[in-house]
RNA sequence: GCGAUCGUAGCUCAGUUGGUUAGAGCGCCGGUUUGUGGUACCGGAGGUCGCGGGUUCAACCCCCGUCGAUCGCCCCA
């Protein structure tokens, strides 16, 4: 007789509970509040796509694409793949489900990502993020207004205290390529004498050498070609036009002009909201700074097959956000009710759901002896606290209440149709 | 994929240079002889010390392996 081995949790998977859930939770109204703000439409996204959609957007070459993708084939042998972001998925819907006519679209949406990765504090296997995006809008206005809805969140949640946006241009599909080859050129000349990391970028990902953490590498990016020898007349106006929107609309913001993004299809605008280093945020979320990402993709329409559409958006983790927020408790319950006489179980059963039609939140307790109820009932921390029982062969009732009078006599017209003060 | 640290009760943790029967708090169950009281007191259940080897008269403790977790690198939200 083998005894049955409970299974085990997927390794970064979650099981969210009490004011970790709770924290999750605000982020997720704070956030579906502020996107009604922005008029931004809620769209609900498939959780798998087939595997190009994600392949052929993010770059082969990226670690996501190379090493992350939970992907596998379905019973007719085709690659699927669980979504290790939202903007490709939202691309997808929106050359294949004609939502080309809504243009300009703002749509919003949350919910879980995968990604095969080695999980450690503020990153998971299975996360979930906040999405923001504005497809089919050139005007650098839309980045400004994308923006101002991101610094409007963190500051709705309470976080936006030593936390910074960091913001770049990554130019124009011109700029950037002739940028990338000035990096290439640099770093060649240089190569034996970067970090091993370092000379592994240089073939796939030159532009990475920038935000390496290696001391090896940080004296060669200091005098490394910048982008912005680089940056048509046309990319210098759009990132001008984008710095001068943040500043009217009091934005607060930090040109970095060595902030890369890891994803191919980003063009010009280039942001991410990072905790100022030694601050109580960048403590509370270890080594994974970046809390909010995002940026410009012209060119992800046409990896799709689109037409050329040019399109913004962000999204943000939503456990990083929620271990910002910090501890949140549910709010406070408002009834208790103690059935210290069995008889009167029927009576807290017409009693409980009358309150809770009015509004109350309201917890029954009759289990144990008639003294245990009771001090379970307190232990639940009620605002109004009533104890049913029998006296003199008679229903009866006695309260504790810190609840408003108001609502008191609220309660009591509720408990003293059934029982006798 | 690489590195470091850590695995003792449902949870948070003690556990002496290796020495009888491995402890506490919380939680759970029962009692405190019907109590207008409180977030009390008393008692009980619950552990093959992650798993497998080894060293030793003797291992929760030392060694090796393995699995798992945490944190970091890479990368990212």
């Amino acid at each position: 007789m083998s005894k049955v081995q409970t299974p085990r949790p997927i390794r970064g998977t979650q099981d969210i509970f009490g004011a970790d859930a709770e924290a999750f939770a605000f982020v997720v109204e704070t956030f579906e509040r502020v996107r009604k703000l922005y008029r931004f439409r809620r769209v609900e996204m498939p959780v798998f796509e087939k595997t190009e959609v994600f392949a052929r957007s993010l770059g082969e070459t990226t670690d996501v694409v190379s090493k992350e993708m939970y992907s596998f084939d379905d019973r007719g042998g085709e690659s699927l793949t669980l979504r290790p972001e939202f903007t490709a998925g939202i691309a997808r819907a929106y050359l294949t489900e004609g939502w080309q006519q809504y243009a300009p679209l703002k749509v919003a949406t949350h919910g879980p990502l995968f990604r095969y990765e080695r999980p450690q504090k503020g990153r998971y296997r299975q996360f979930h993020q906040i999405d923001a995006e504005i497809i089919g809008a050139a005007e650098p206005q839309a980045d400004v207004e994308l923006l101002c809805m991101a610094d409007q969140l963190l500051k709705e949640l309470g976080v936006d205290d030593g936390v910074t946006l960091q913001l770049n241009t990554l130019g124009d599909a011109d700029s950037r390529d002739s940028w990338r080859a000035a990096l290439l050129a640099y770093f060649q000349a240089v190569r034996g004498e970067l970090s091993e990391d370092s000379q592994e970028r240089l073939e796939r990902n030159p532009l990475r050498i920038l935000d390496s953490k290696d001391p090896r590498d940080q004296a060669f990016v200091a005098d490394a070609p910048k982008i912005d020898e680089f940056l048509t007349a046309e990319a210098e106006d759009f990132f001008g036009a984008v710095t001068a929107g943040l500043d009217a609309a009091g934005v607060k913001w930090q040109r970095l002009d060595k902030l890369v993004r890891g994803l191919d299809y980003y063009r010009h605008t280039a942001f991410e909201f990072v905790p100022d280093e030694g601050s109580v945020a960048a403590n509370a979320l270890g080594s994974q700074s970046t809390i909010l990402g995002g940026g410009r993709y012209d060119g992800l329409m046409e990896s799709l097959g689109g037409a050329p559409t040019p399109a913004v958006g962000w999204a943000a983790g939503i456990e990083r956000l929620a271990m910002l927020v910090g501890e949140r408790e549910p709010e406070r319950l408002d009834v208790a009710i103690a059935v210290e006489a069995d008889e009167l179980v029927a009576a807290a059963a017409r009693i409980a759901p009358e309150l809770r039609l009015s509004g109350f939140s309201v917890e029954v307790v009759v289990t144990g002896s008639g003294r245990k109820r009771y001090d379970k009932a307190a232990k639940l921390d009620p605002a109004y606290l009533v104890s049913l029982q029998v006296r003199d062969g008679l229903a009866g009732y006695s309260a504790r209440s810190q609840i408003d009078d108001n609502r008191e006599t609220q309660i009591e017209a509720i408990i003293g149709k059934h029982v006798r003060l």
